[in-house]
DNA sequence: GTCCATGTTCTTTA
DNA sequence: CTAAAGAACATGGA
């Protein structure tokens, strides 16, 4: 059986595939936005649909909400009928109608691995997989490890939604419709960009970066952007985000996804983690403020205040 | 020891 | 009352 090539989930020669040694492992800085969560999406698809659930390990209550579901009272024997996309959810459904989604938080990973590779620090929930119809098929785990635990998952049933409390996709978002999203608050554009009830997906790297992209200065009020401007805004979200999705997200240090490939949209950030900088586009200096408790970037003389 | 970090949610303030 | 600002959550890297 040749499990391991069979499923593409990477190079046994790559340092992720060895096990780990004490002062050898590096650290990873994961940036789990839209396009983030949309590539591990699109890896774990091919590898986890139509597959049965043959084991769940839960290491930590405390990350499954409502706490005390019955995972694995759930999940045992079911088998992956989809993953889907929800802002920032991973959302999962078994072949029962049931459904549940995994946020990545800001340092969560979720993983399709062998089941002989060693398990990391801080993971919090192993399930194991295994082909449906194949007799004594070989199985996988996907992991889903968050040292800082702002992740998790929650269970949702056939009942609630992934959409609760979420705004509007922004790659199929309508002119009108963020029109009408930022008429309803006077906080900065920066702000309103990162509210997920106002439109869902955007973290800080993307909106710093699609403000650029339409030449906007973060401070401005949502509600007194122009027509032209929010126009202009909204073809610049789907372009960055198509972009950082074409380049598999943005990966700092050695970020990897759950097919051991690294993102490469971070080499085209123009403004995000580039304070001090010159601007790509006019050379002056990309400045870095604090809004909303959150680090800002901008270029001055690209984005005029209001 | 210090400061900083991708996200969300709760609490405090205006 | 509501909107907005701020703090908190937990861990690790520089």
């Amino acid at each position: 059986m040749t499990g391991y090539t069979l499923y593409n989930i990477g190079n046994p020669s790559d340092a992720r595939y060895s096990p780990k040694l004490p002062g050898h492992c590096k650290p990873s800085k994961y940036m789990p936005e839209l396009p983030e969560v949309e590539t591990v999406v699109r890896t774990l698809c091919p590898l986890l649909v139509g597959k049965r659930i043959s084991g769940v390990r839960l290491e930590r209550s405390d990350i499954l909400t409502p706490t005390g579901t019955d995972l694995a009272g759930h999940l045992l024997l079911r088998t992956v009928a989809d993953i889907s996309r929800r802002g920032k959810r991973i959302v999962i459904t078994l072949d029962d109608g049931n459904r549940f989604y995994v946020h990545l938080g800001m340092t969560g990973r979720l993983t399709f691995e062998t089941c002989d590779r060693p398990i990391e620090k801080h993971t919090h929930l192993i399930l194991e997989v295994r082909e449906k119809e194949v007799e004594s098929a070989v199985p996988f785990q996907v992991r889903f490890r968050d040292p800082r635990r702002f992740g998790g998952v929650w269970w949702l049933g056939r009942d609630l939604s992934p959409d609760d409390g979420m705004g509007p996709e922004p790659l199929s978002l309508r002119v009108s419709r963020l029109k009408r999203q930022l008429a309803t608050t006077g906080r900065s554009i920066k702000t309103a960009l990162l509210d997920q009830t106002l439109i869902a997906g955007l973290g800080n790297i993307y909106v710093d970066e699609s403000l650029f992209a339409a030449r906007i200065h973060p401070l401005v009020p949502a509600n007194r952007l122009t027509d032209l401007q929010i126009a202009t805004l909204n073809r610049a979200i789907k372009g960055i985000l198509r972009k950082a999705i074409n380049h598999r997200g943005s990966t700092l240090r050695d970020y990897r996804d759950a097919n051991g490939e690294s993102g490469g949209f971070q080499l085209r950030h123009k403004v995000y983690d580039r304070a001090g900088k010159p601007c790509r586009l006019c050379k002056g200096e990309i400045q870095r403020i604090i809004l909303g408790g959150r680090s800002t970037h901008y270029c001055p003389n690209c984005q005029a205040e209001i």
